[in-house]
DNA sequence: ACGGATGTGCAACAATATTGCAATTCAGAT
DNA sequence: ATCTGAATTGCAATATTGTTGCACATCCGT
């Protein structure tokens, strides 16, 4: 066992379920890669499903995960890096989605500006999507 | 019937049914909002469902109305500016999301720049969404 | 090792989306 | 104005994605 999966769930005070351990461990092998729902599904065969979607909840509100926006119409999610908590997500950093094999990346060295909003609009988060063709599919 | 509907329609190659009119005309005055499925379908209640997935296809495919992403997990529609064709889309404005009222309005004076993406990437389309409180809900 | 809080798995259900096919409608040619 | 092939529609069936309630199992501090 991954001592550093025990770390984090403990770190974000989280009790240590062997499907949580499962999942965590997914997300992290997939090493910047934004993974969605049926995907997770299909790598952990043995996980109920609508526990998936709990322990992915979770994460996401205990600020493990964050959630990321793609025109293909599932939900994926991928790894916080630093300084997310349970209370503010920092996701500053592009995303981008290959339109060919539908992959989703998180570009770390692409971060968003601030942009200035319509007066009476305040703006908590923002998303930055590139779409195209990714290197393994040009 | 408004013959701007009708022209928009022959300028896209694309027949005129009573479906296309009803559901072009929603869009318009949507006004610059990002509609989602069922929100449409609750504008038409006669239209066929499928028919408005399909209608909604067609339109996308033709460079008429643009996919809009959002965290809400539905997908929207808003109508494209100009110069959308069939081959490309030319969506480089940002989308403001209310996370209270749902609300995805066009900010048509905000423009995405172009970024640098590693080798190998190629970028075709960006999304930027904005997500926080609109001014109505502010 | 115990016990309360937390998490899991099942069932049922709701919402969203896709495909195939027969019948209808549209728009250009006659 | 009518005909005709191609595009579009509507219905049925089905797939996919996501939610809720509840009984039972598991976790972890004591």
């Amino acid at each position: 066992m991954d001592q550093s999966i025990v770390d984090i769930l403990k770190d974000h005070q989280l009790r240590r379920t062997p499907m949580r351990v499962e999942v965590l461990s997914v997300l992290i092998n997939a090493n910047g890669t934004a993974i969605a729902h049926p995907e997770l599904e299909r790598m952990l065969p043995d996980a109920d499903r609508i526990t998936l979607y709990r322990t992915l909840k979770t994460f996401e509100e205990k600020g493990l995960v964050h959630q990321v926006v793609d025109t293909s119409n599932a939900t994926k999610y991928a790894l916080c890096r630093d300084h997310c908590t349970e209370h503010q997500h920092h996701d500053d950093h592009a995303h981008f989605h290959c339109q060919d094999c539908g992959k989703t990346v998180c570009l770390d060295n692409i971060t968003t500006n601030t942009f200035q909003v319509p007066a009476g609009f305040t703006v908590s988060q923002t998303h930055l999507v590139l779409e195209g063709t990714c290197d393994s599919c040009s």
